[in-house]
DNA sequence: CGCGGGTTTGATGATGCTCAAGCCCGGTGG
DNA sequence: CCACCGGGCTTGAGCATCATCAAACCCGCG
C-alpha cells in the first residue's frame, strides 16, 4: 500500500534528482486512493479534478461516439499519467471518461498541488516538461501508425511497441485502441498464427 | 526580416512574461533560416539538429509508407514549432521528413541552445513544459478524431478546428493529414457542397 | 502555347464493418 | 458437483466505405 510512492519515485528519478527530503514533500502532495475494476475516476460532463499516476493496475481514457461506441485514447499502467488534461487545465467538462480495467490504485494530484508543487520544488518544472515531451513522441508514433498500417500491420506494431498491454488486456480494448472491430482483430489474429505456423 | 522576433516574443508571452532584458538574451539562442517551398529542414535517415519556430510560412513533417505514400503528420504555420523529437532527443537518425509547403522563415534551436537557454533563463523550462502540455491536449483530439469519425466527419472536424489550414494548403496536403486519399477528399466536399445547396 | 501540378470523375475492388449466431470458459448458485 | 449464465472470442454472410487505377480536365506559369 505505501510501496506506491516507490513507483512514483522510481519513475521520477529517471527524469530529475531528488534528495530524500524533496521526496518527502513531494508525496504529501498526492492522494493515494484505489480503484476497483470498472470504477470511474473521471466520467465525460464531470470536471476532470487530477491527474492520477498510476502505481498498480490499469486504466484507460476513451470517448463515446455518436453510434454509441468507444474508442480508447491511452491505457495507462503502472507508472504512467492519466487525465482529461484539456478539462483539467480549463475546468471544462470532460470530453473523455477514465476507468479501472483492473482493481487498480493510483496517486492523485490536483491542479492547486500540481503547481504548488512546481513552486515549492522548481525540479518537477522540469520534470513534467520532460514527462510531456516523451509523451508528444510517443503520440507522433501512434499518429504515424495510425496512418500508414494497416489493421493487421497496426496489431503487430502494438505487440512490438508496448508488448505487456495486450498480453494483460483482453482483445476489444486492444481493438479498440488501435481503431478496428474485435472481428476484425480476432480474424487478423488467425490469419497471423496461420503464418506462423507456416514458418515453422 | 527581423520581425520574426516579434512573432517569436507573441507566441512566448502567452505563456511566460521575460523582461525586455531576459527577451533580447533569449533571442542570442535562435538562428533565423529561410526556406523556399519544397525546401528541406530535415530528411529521413538524418540527424535532427534543431527545433524549429515557424514566423512565417508553413512546413510540415511527414512519413513515408513501404508503398512509397506520404503521410503528413503535422503542419506548423506561424507561431508553431516543429522538429523529429525523438531524433533531436536521442541523436538517433530521423524518422520523419521536414520540408516547407510555401516560402517560409523559421527560427533554429539545436539542443545545445535548448538546454543553456533552459538554464540561463528558468522560465523558459516552464515555457516548454506549458508548450509541451497544450500540443499533447491537441494530439488527443486528433487520435479522438481518427478513431470516431468518418472521412467526411474528419473534414469537417479539421475545417472547425484549424480553419485557416485548409484555406491555404493544397487539398492533398490535407487528405493527406487526415489519412484519406485525394480521390476521396474531392468526392466528399462535393458531397458536401450539393447538401449545402439543397439547405439554402 | 504547352507543360505540370492539382483536382475531378468513373469503374472496379479490397479492406474492414455490421449483424447475427455459435462457442468457449470461468464463475455462481442450486 | 453440475447447470447455467454471461462476457468475450470466433465464424460467417453480406455490405459500406474508402482505396486504386486510369483518364480527363483545369489553370497558373514559364
Amino acid at each position: 500500500m505505501e510501496r506506491c510512492f516507490d513507483v512514483l519515485r522510481a519513475h521520477i528519478s529517471k527524469k530529475i534528482d531528488l534528495t530524500e527530503e524533496e521526496f518527502a514533500r513531494c508525496t504529501t502532495f498526492f492522494i493515494p486512493k484505489q480503484f476497483r475494476k470498472k470504477q470511474f475516476l473521471l466520467r465525460e460532463e464531470e470536471v476532470c479534478r487530477h491527474q492520477a499516476f498510476v502505481t498498480k493496475g490499469c486504466l484507460r481514457s476513451y470517448t463515446i461516439d455518436t453510434k454509441g461506441k468507444e474508442h480508447v485514447l491511452v491505457f495507462a499502467v503502472e507508472g504512467w499519467w492519466i487525465s482529461d488534461m484539456h478539462s483539467y487545465l480549463t475546468g471544462e467538462p470532460a470530453t473523455y471518461n477514465i476507468d479501472a480495467l483492473e482493481d487498480s490504485e493510483v496517486l492523485l494530484l490536483n491542479k492547486a498541488a500540481d503547481e504548488r508543487l512546481c513552486l515549492d520544488i522548481p525540479k518537477f518544472e522540469r520534470y513534467f516538461r520532460l514527462l510531456y515531451r516523451g509523451s508528444l513522441v510517443s503520440w507522433l508514433r501512434r499518429t504515424d501508425a495510425s496512418l500508414s498500417l494497416s489493421a493487421e500491420e497496426k496489431y503487430l506494431w502494438m505487440l512490438q511497441t508496448y508488448p505487456n498491454i495486450p498480453q494483460r488486456l483482453p482483445d476489444h480494448q486492444i481493438a479498440s485502441y488501435l481503431g478496428i472491430t474485435p472481428e476484425s482483430l480476432s480474424r487478423l489474429r488467425k490469419h497471423l498464427s496461420r503464418k506462423k505456423s507456416l514458418e515453422s
